[in-house]
DNA sequence: CTGAAAGCGCTTACAG
DNA sequence: CTGAAAGCGCTTACAG
């Protein structure tokens, strides 16, 4: 391929004033010059070497980003804000799946630091990552989820427990007196929160209803349809089932949903089903899927602006406003 | 970051011989200097560059990928696919989304060319995309999907006619006397082959079963849930709705389904849905989707090995096998 | 406004 | 088995 060389040696120059034109900077070049260049440019297809042109001025004007599963739409819809954010700014969005495997996580990090990439955007498999080799070698790091602030990362969320406690208080104003919640394993600090949530909205819809008693349970699955579905359906099956489930992600309400199928489940007049995140497929689910939307634009515009603009000296932990998308699952009415 | 000069100083040896130790070759090192340049990088925590490294080596290691849409589940699975098998061959699969926009997708392919990916893999927006500037750099692209063999490209694919036909004959068997197909949009060669499997079918069946009229329809829409839910819900309220629709996209058979539930319709006794893709997804349904299931695995690994280890010097158009999975959608039983 | 040259951090013939 | 050095294709002070 076409080197800058060629280029400036067609256009009787050198290449450093390849350089400027193709920069717009940081020197001036008169106009004449500029259209010769450009003119050789185009008739050699010059395309200049973003590696040489990355490891020449120390950054690669690259972001990466690691989901546990890019075949999850909620992380699909992410990935493809963060894509459109990082172009906006002229940066490559490199996007890599841990597959739900810790140590796969761990791998595309040593990855990117190999890659160099000027930030990472991180949905972690774990509570406390370990990210001392950024650190290290300052590269900043954004968790996209609830994280301990004591680990030293910066993260932008919304209020996971403020949202668990607003979607059980709505199941709970529809009057059900049993609420299932269906939460993710482990126990990170999302999965904690969407407890304390929960926890709370019990608690208050208690203190407010004296004598009024509401069963409560709480079950973990892994996060995906198949695994939901699996434990719901059993769930469902029990003399006690719940009245209505909240669920901490969308890909397990959907599983939920199947449950009920499978189980000759009416939703919402058998079951109540909320989810969380709000992913463009809930509009579509039969019954549509009433769900706590995450703003994922903004946060991903968000995310990208600290990454490549405003980089934090010192962690930054940002809360984002959230909505309760009202559908039929829950027993609103439809719309 | 530490660089292989202050691993090789460290150590007391060359750069070269770092990079022997880093590399496996391409010459020996005594073991006793291995050992020492090994501990001296762990006390560094040496990460080689990875850019110095393609920059000199003249290869990257990476392979793009460009899908339309990466919140489809289906471009979803096929790039955890491609990354997974891109991994096992220590290679990066960079993934673009041309957000169904044309402009996008030939950006994306600049960008790439700019990062001298190793190889391309693409699932286009053009009838006959525009590779001339891959073919004059030689850098080899796979697409994955129909594709006129005119044009010069690889392609790996199911056989999208024959699929098709299967689909529609499996919907005619069931005895449906009014079938619509619901396309993608456009003139491209993967709906060309739909439409022309779907009348096949359709011509089979009337010659096999003279006197028996069936009707069929076809009509396009946008590859979205919400396109698709739009345009069947208007279908399905007309008198002469469909019996049964073959969707050309597991993402526009949800739309459909979802339609048949705003329009009070039961699925399948009252209308039959038959899918394309074989996403996971569809096995979570309500009901169940019956779907052709695209052998999403082979297809990548195979790319990725035509890629990074068997490059074809001319193009390649090679088949996979397909399957039929029966489920409730389109009248089986549930299994 | 423009050019010659050093340097980014690797790899890889070339010597020894 | 190991080292000195050229080179990959850019960017960017440094001179002029």
């Amino acid at each position: 391929m076409a080197t800058g060389r060629d280029v400036a040696q067609l256009a009787g120059t050198s290449t450093a004033v390849v350089s400027y034109v193709f920069n717009n900077g940081p020197r001036n070049v008169s106009p004449e010059t500029r259209e010769r260049v450009l003119a050789a440019a185009a008739e050699l297809n010059y395309q200049p070497n973003a590696l040489a042109r990355a490891l020449s001025a120390g950054k690669t004007s690259s972001i990466g980003l690691i989901v546990p599963n890019i075949a999850n739409p909620y992380f699909g819809e992410l990935a493809r804000a963060l894509e459109d954010a990082a172009l906006a700014h002229n940066h490559l969005l490199i996007i890599a799946d841990s597959a739900g495997n810790p140590e796969q996580e761990t791998r595309h990090c040593a990855s990117f630091l190999g890659r160099r990439v000027d930030g990472v955007i991180l949905v972690s498999l774990f509570d406390n990552p370990d990210l001392s080799a950024f650190r290290r070698e300052n590269v900043p790091v954004l968790v996209l989820h609830p994280i301990d602030h004591a680990h030293g990362v910066s993260s932008l969320t919304i209020d996971y427990e403020a949202a668990a406690r607003d979607a059980t208080a709505h199941l709970l104003d529809h009057g059900y007196d049993s609420i299932g919640m269906l939460n993710g394993l482990g126990e990170t600090a999302g999965a904690q929160q969407h407890r304390a949530g929960f926890e709370a909205a019990l608690a208050r819809h208690a203190e407010r209803n004296p004598g009024v008693t509401v069963r409560a349970e709480e079950r973990p699955a892994e996060i995906s349809r198949a695994a939901a579905a699996r434990i719901a359906t059993a769930w469902l099956a029990e003399p006690d089932r719940p009245r209505a489930i909240y669920s901490t992600t969308d890909e397990q309400a959907f599983g939920v949903l199947y449950a009920a199928h499978v189980n000759g489940l009416r939703v919402p007049e058998d079951l109540a089903i909320v989810g969380f995140d709000g992913t463009e497929q809930t509009e579509f689910a039969v019954p549509p899927l009433t769900t706590i939307a995450q703003p994922i634009r903004q946060i991903s515009n968000r995310a990208i602006e600290l990454l490549v603009r405003y980089v934090p000296d010192s962690p930054v932990h940002e809360l984002f406003a959230y909505t309760l998308t009202r559908r039929s699952s829950c027993g609103c009415e439809p719309s």
